[in-house]
DNA sequence: ACAAACTTTGACTCTTGGGTCAAGATGTGA
DNA sequence: TCACATCTTGACCCAAGAGTCAAAGTTTGT
């Protein structure tokens, strides 16, 4: 049957999206990832013809879930209260269930060129749903920023990398409202400088 | 001669911290450094006794060079100028000198905790020299932050990640500024929310 | 109950890679 | 020039890892 086909498939690429986030592509190898879920190499080779196809589509999948869920978040509010939400929401997912994400994506140099595009258009359909925001929020005159590109940037690297330092709630809202700070909504702020 | 030694172990492990940065630990061999130096595997082993003490010299040696240069940066001059100055000196190495850092120092979570420890002490010190300028700007009451770990946190993963977007001095200018925003320091700024 | 389709296994091949080492090459100093 | 120390080599060992496959085990539909 198709669904315990399809549910297998989401399994092994779960496992292999922790493993390779874990100690990255070159430290894993398929009998790792086959161990971990209790049956032999042979067997994902059922399912994936070749490690870098298994790789693939594990960020694949990652990516895809991650960007759903963020572009179902409600879209009411203003754009303050829509990014802060969204901020919130990626590192919320960040720390939560995809701890290693950030080696998981920091794909290797050397790489195919089709899996790079395929990667980069992850990251693109990512990148709009944050810059939509930060735009309206521009329009409103509720944000200011230098310039729009770095300022997602900054805001996506941070949020990658907040696994690092951040466990708990307290920690994620912290980051949250320090992120609001590159749009120039801030506690207390004052106009100087640039 | 002693100079010569560290002129040849000076090469091996820029080149080593080149590669482990732009493949990963587990994606390249101890032959692509070799080969990429012009010499031989065993070559390396004169000089080092395994593969992870090599890594673990690049590391701390790329580590403790970066730093020692963001502390030779002058100390006069308002917080503002120099943590703007801090930000762009930084960004300037990891752009055009170690712009696979990121991956270099992104160590796999299942390391012997020595290394680990050794690494977290190069990432205190390098932590240091900022948190140094953004307290004094607190303290002038220029800055303002909503709290200073996720602060710094936040204005390292975006240095880290340059690199992978930023190209020019005109991209290494608009981070910088951006960034400055995290301290409250933007363009035109505006007091709301939280 | 039976056959067809689907899934898993484990043994196999071949290559790569970490690490060793004796022998040779290249200095260096007197 | 000779002796000594400092490199460098390339052949070698061994383990691990990517990928293959026939045979066995398991479902599923009838």
């Amino acid at each position: 049957m198709a669904r315990k086909r399809g549910e297998r498939v989401r399994a092994i690429l779960t496992t292999a999206a922790e493993l390779f986030g874990e100690r990255g592509y070159g430290g894993v190898s398929l009998e790792d990832v086959a161990d971990r879920l209790d049956v032999t190499k042979g067997s994902l080779y059922y399912y994936f013809a070749s490690k870098d196809e298994l790789v693939t589509a594990a960020i694949e999948t990652l990516g895809t879930d991650w960007t759903d869920r963020l572009e179902a978040l409600p879209v009411a509010g203003t754009p303050t209260e829509r990014l802060r939400a969204l901020l919130r929401e990626h590192i919320r997912i960040a720390v939560r269930e995809y701890p290693a994400a950030l080696r998981l994506f920091l794909v290797p140099d050397d790489w195919p060129e089709e899996q790079r595009a395929r990667i980069k258009a992850l990251r693109r359909r990512h990148d709009a749903v944050f810059r939509a925001v930060v735009e309206e929020g521009l329009r409103s005159g509720e944000f200011t920023v230098v310039a729009v590109d770095p300022t997602l940037q900054a805001l996506h690297a941070a949020m990658s990398q907040a696994p690092v330092w951040v466990r708990d709630d307290r920690g994620i809202d912290g980051l949250a409202d320090t992120l609001m700070m590159l749009v120039g909504v801030g506690p207390v702020s004052r106009g100087s400088g640039a």
